[in-house]
DNA sequence: TACTTATATGTACGTGGCGTCCACATCAGT
DNA sequence: ACTGATGTGGACGCCACGTACATATAAGTA
């Protein structure tokens, strides 16, 4: 009972439209990603279901991190942005329901969280990763914040890249490590605690 | 210039003592985690260099994850108590500090990370990290903010679990994805954020 | 002491991914 | 029509996986 593996849609020997062999390529990569999470996906798998040679696979992508990578954001629609009603604790909020709804019942959640997985042991996905993804969202974050800070919500001695970590840090933690569950209530929590301090006024 | 790989130490073909063969295989994968981290662990490897035959380590230990966080906790005394002197804010930021050492200085946090992020596609070893050590380490932590709360020095409504996110899951995220470093200035920020609040009072 | 059971040993096997190489085919631009 | 960049199938050696087998011996039992 070997698997069948999909159709590889065999092509001729000669060269195809480079273009043509990139979509497939990242097309298949979504997909495997999505289906089955980022363990299984080899260079091998990814190039019969994509009808491609693995000597093409190598020449544009030079690690395994970076096809995953690369194929994670044709599939996943970030849809993260970044709303400004002018009240900060009730945009952080939202912000943090709909960043937990991506990584919780979305697909792709888990892949990302692999992802982040993998590089600690891959340099390469590590690199490719903060550059392409958590960098831009840590600024975009920071820029909220700034804002914020700037119309007197938040004091102008706190650093708002330490927010970030106390925010969507301690979100991806929970679901990096998951002791405790990411509930509404963990994430109304994190943002009071930090706009109201946790000592007695 | 092929590696000598050391020195297996043959051993006769028979049975040899249980406690022997595990003190062997523990004190290797401990060897090899700390000088070469956890991605090149593997069974093969281990048998190799404790001579010891792959069929014993598969008997005891049922995956890689399983091994690899069993050789981790011989080889890494955690060492991280918390005090109390009676002043939170002080302890907390001491207990940061030891924390944040032993992941950045000492011999053993990378491989920490490692396993957390190999966790991420092994859910044997995730369950036997969060068993032997995530959840007990928040269940200390908890403690030390419980007596604060019950000192007055936390209010009576907040949620010490979330704090526990908040301050070592926010250095935790630092570390596994570092867009930002590990300051002592961050840990400092982290506890003066939670404790005093961020809004202008 | 003799016997039994649990366990470690060496060895070998098939599977499968890795990363690289080759000769050949064909697209794309001049 | 020519040429170079790029894709193709195919094959290679290496290594780790996970399992199996027959054999050897330590430890517990009678």
């Amino acid at each position: 009972m070997t698997e069948p593996e999909a159709l590889p849609e065999r092509h001729g020997r000669g060269r195809r439209p480079a273009d043509e062999v990139r979509a497939d390529v990242l097309k298949t990569v979504g997909a495997l990603l999505l289906k089955e999470g980022s363990a299984d996906l080899t260079f091998e798998r990814v190039a019969r279901h994509a009808g491609v040679s693995k000597t093409t696979l190598y020449k544009w992508w030079p690690s395994k991190g970076a096809l995953a990578l690369d194929g994670y954001f044709h599939a996943v629609q970030p849809a993260l942005a970044f709303h400004d009603t002018g009240d900060i604790r009730a945009d952080l909020v939202d912000q943090l329901r709909a960043f937990a709804y991506i990584m919780i019942a979305a697909p792709g959640g888990q892949a990302l969280l692999e992802l982040i997985g993998q590089s600690q042991t891959d340099p390469d996905l590590a690199t490719a990763l903060r550059t392409l993804y958590t960098s831009e969202r840590r600024r975009l974050a920071g820029e909220r914040l700034t804002v914020a800070q700037e119309a007197g919500q938040i004091r102008a001695d706190v650093d708002v890249q330490v927010l970030v970590d106390q925010l969507w840090g301690a979100t991806y933690y929970r679901l990096l490590v998951p002791d405790e569950p990411v509930t509404d209530d963990f994430l109304v929590a994190l943002v009071n605690n930090l706009l109201d301090g946790i000592a007695p006024r």
